[in-house]
DNA sequence: TTGAAAGCGGTACCAA
DNA sequence: TTGGTACCGCTTTCAA
C-alpha cells in the first residue's frame, strides 16, 4: 500500500501488489483492488512513465519530424496523428527543421536519444544516410510524403505522379491548348508531380520553369516563374503549379499583367490550402487529405511498434490524389 | 569500459567511470577521456534519457498544448519552440485538443504522466481547474494567447486590447463612420480585442456581431455574422473582424452581395496569416509575431526550469501588436 | 492471491 | 583520478 505518511511528489514506496492494480492484473481481489484505486486518487498517483520505459524499453510515444510545421500539410498532417495517438494514450515528438538536413539529422538523433518508439518523417535530406542510423538502432520509421528513389522504407504519401497527371489534364479538358509548369525543389513530390505533368501532356511540348532561389517564400518563387513565362514568345494558357503558394504567387504576377484568370490563363495548384477558395481567384487545387494521411500513418505506426517485426517488407501507402475545381480553372 | 562483446541495442554495462566522460566530468584523465570517446563512436552509444530522467527527475523535454494545430498561428508559435528547444537539446511534445476541453484535460493528464520539465497551454477551458492540478504537481506552466480573468499565472500573448483599438482606430482613420465588430467566442483574446474596440469607439454607438455557431470554421461564421451586418438598416462602413479566417468570410459576404471593399465597407482582420496579402482583397491584419512569440515561450519555460523558483510572482509578457495595412482598408 | 526481490540504465556519493 | 555501491520507480518473476 502507499505509505501515507509521505508527500505524493516525494518518493512514494509502491509494492507490486498495489501496481498489478494500475495495470489490471487479473490476480487481484476485488476488495484490495478497491481500496489500492481509492488511494490512488487520494494521492493524486500517477505512475512514472520514464521509470516504467526503463524496464519495459517502450516509450509509448513516437517522433515527427517536418520541414516545416507552418506548412498547413505538416500541420494538418500532425493534427491528425496527435489525436489518432491521444487515443492510444500515445505521445507525439515534434521537432520541425526549416527545410534544414542538419537540423533534420539533430532531431532525428534527439528522437532516437528519448527512445521513440517509432519516427516518422517527412525529410529534407538528399541522401539517405541518416535513415541508415535509425534502423540500425532497430526504430521503426516511415517516410512520409517525400519519399528516396532507390530507397526501400516504409512509406505513407499521395501518389503525386497521379496528382499531376489529374491537374494537367484538368486543365487540358478546360480548353488549354498550352499547358507549363512551375515546378519545385528537387525532392520527390515535386518530381512525381513533374512526371505526371510530362505523361498528361503526351507528347506535346512541355514548358516547365523554375525558380529554386531557396531563400524566398514559395509563393514569390511562383511569381518570379511566372514572369518569365508571361515574358516568353509563346505565353501559356493554363499552368499546373506544384504546389499552392507558388500558385499564388503565380496568379500575382498574371493578375499584375492585367491578364485575367481564367479566362487568359487557367492555374491549377497542388494541395488544397484551407484558404484556397478565398484568393483572389479561387483556387482549383489537389487534395491530399493530409488529416486522413496523419491518422493514416499513426495506425501503420502503432501496427509497426505493436507487431514488433524487426524488418518485414516496408509498406508504402499511396493516397489517391482528387482534384478540387475552383474559379482559377472554371471557363 | 563499454564491454565489446554485447550487441549495442543489448545491455551494454558502463561503469562509472565512463559515464563521466559523457557528462564531461573534470575528474577525468585525458588519456581515458580519448579511450571512452572512441568506443562511444564505435558502439554507437547513446545514453537513455528515460534512466536519465529516473534519476534527475528531469525529462529535458516541455509540452504543448494548443486549441488547433491548423490554426496558423500555433502552428507557428510551435515552430519557434521547436527550434528554441532543439538548440538546447529539449525535446518538445504537442498535442492539438480540436479546442474540446476534454481533448485538453486528458492532454495535460498524459504531458504529466510524461513528467515534462514545463507546460505550455493555449487553452480551450472555460474554468482554470485544470491548472490547478498542474501547479498541484509543481509543474511550472505558462498560458500562451489565451488568459484567464482573475486567475494569476505564468502568461505569454499579445496585447489584445492593443490590437484591437488599434485595428479599430485605424478604420476610424481611413474614413469609416460605423464600425462595426465580429467579435469571436467566450475566450480571453477575443474579449480583449471586444474592449479595445469599444475603447476606441470612443463613446459612438458599438455594432457588435456574434454568431457562435461552433461547428463552423471561423470563417464561415464570420460570412453569417456578416450578412446579418448587411441586412441591419444602418450598414457599417468598416468591420474590425476578431481574427483573419473571419474576416475572410466577412469579405466573401460582401462581395457576394455585390458591394466593394474598401470602398463600400472597409475591412480588417487580426492575426495577420502568411496569405493574407493573396485574398481576394489583401488583408488589413494585426500581426501577432507568433514566431517571436514561441521562441519568447521557450526562453521564459527554460528559465523556469532552471532557476527552479517553487512559485515565485507569476510573470506576465505581453508582446505589441503592429498593424500591417493592405488593400482591404486603404482608401 | 499475495509480497519479496532482482534489475532496467543511468546518477551521485564515497572510499580507495 | 578511479571504481564500487546505493538508489531512482517501475515490471517481472518466483516463492510463500
Amino acid at each position: 500500500m502507499f505509505s501515507q505518511s509521505r508527500e505524493f511528489s516525494s518518493p512514494v514506496h509502491i509494492p507490486a501488489q498495489s501496481q498489478k492494480v494500475l495495470r489490471n492484473h487479473p490476480d487481484i481481489g476485488d476488495e484490495t483492488r478497491e481500496r489500492v484505486r481509492r488511494r490512488m486518487k487520494e494521492l493524486n498517483y500517477q505512475p512514472n512513465l520514464a521509470a516504467r520505459s526503463l524496464v519495459t524499453g517502450k516509450t509509448y510515444s513516437v517522433g515527427f519530424v517536418v520541414p516545416d510545421l507552418m506548412h498547413p500539410f505538416f500541420a494538418e498532417m500532425a493534427k491528425g496523428l496527435s489525436g489518432a495517438l491521444r487515443e492510444h494514450s500515445y505521445g507525439l515528438l515534434i521537432a520541425s527543421s526549416q527545410e534544414s538536413p542538419d537540423n533534420e539529422v539533430q532531431a532525428i538523433e534527439q528522437m532516437l536519444a528519448r527512445r521513440v518508439d517509432a519516427v516518422l518523417i517527412a525529410s529534407a535530406q538528399s541522401d539517405t544516410a541518416c535513415f541508415q542510423r535509425i534502423s540500425e538502432r532497430n526504430v521503426p520509421y516511415i517516410l512520409v510524403d517525400r519519399s528516396f528513389l532507390g530507397h526501400a522504407a516504409n512509406f505513407i504519401g499521395v501518389d503525386d505522379e497521379k496528382a499531376g497527371f489529374i491537374a494537367t489534364r484538368h486543365l487540358m479538358d478546360r480548353g488549354c491548348r498550352r499547358v507549363a509548369h512551375i515546378r519545385g525543389p528537387a525532392v520527390s513530390t515535386a518530381e512525381g508531380r513533374l512526371a505526371g505533368y510530362l505523361r498528361a501532356l503526351d507528347g506535346v511540348d512541355p514548358v516547365i520553369v523554375r525558380e529554386d532561389k531557396h531563400e524566398d517564400a514559395a509563393s514569390s518563387r511562383g511569381f518570379q516563374a511566372m514572369v518569365k513565362l508571361l515574358q516568353s514568345d509563346r505565353r501559356p494558357d493554363g499552368v499546373f503549379c506544384f504546389n499552392d503558394p507558388s500558385a499564388m504567387g503565380a496568379m500575382h504576377a498574371i493578375l499584375e499583367s492585367g491578364l485575367r484568370i481564367p479566362e487568359d490563363i487557367a492555374i491549377a495548384g497542388c494541395g488544397n490550402l484551407n484558404y484556397a477558395p478565398f484568393l483572389r481567384v479561387p483556387l482549383t487545387s489537389i487534395d491530399q487529405s493530409s488529416l486522413a494521411m496523419g491518422e493514416r500513418a499513426a495506425r501503420m505506426a502503432l501496427a509497426m511498434i505493436e507487431s514488433k517485426k524487426p524488418s518485414g517488407e516496408p509498406e508504402s501507402v499511396l493516397l489517391e490524389p482528387a482534384l478540387v475545381e475552383r474559379a482559377s480553372t472554371r471557363r
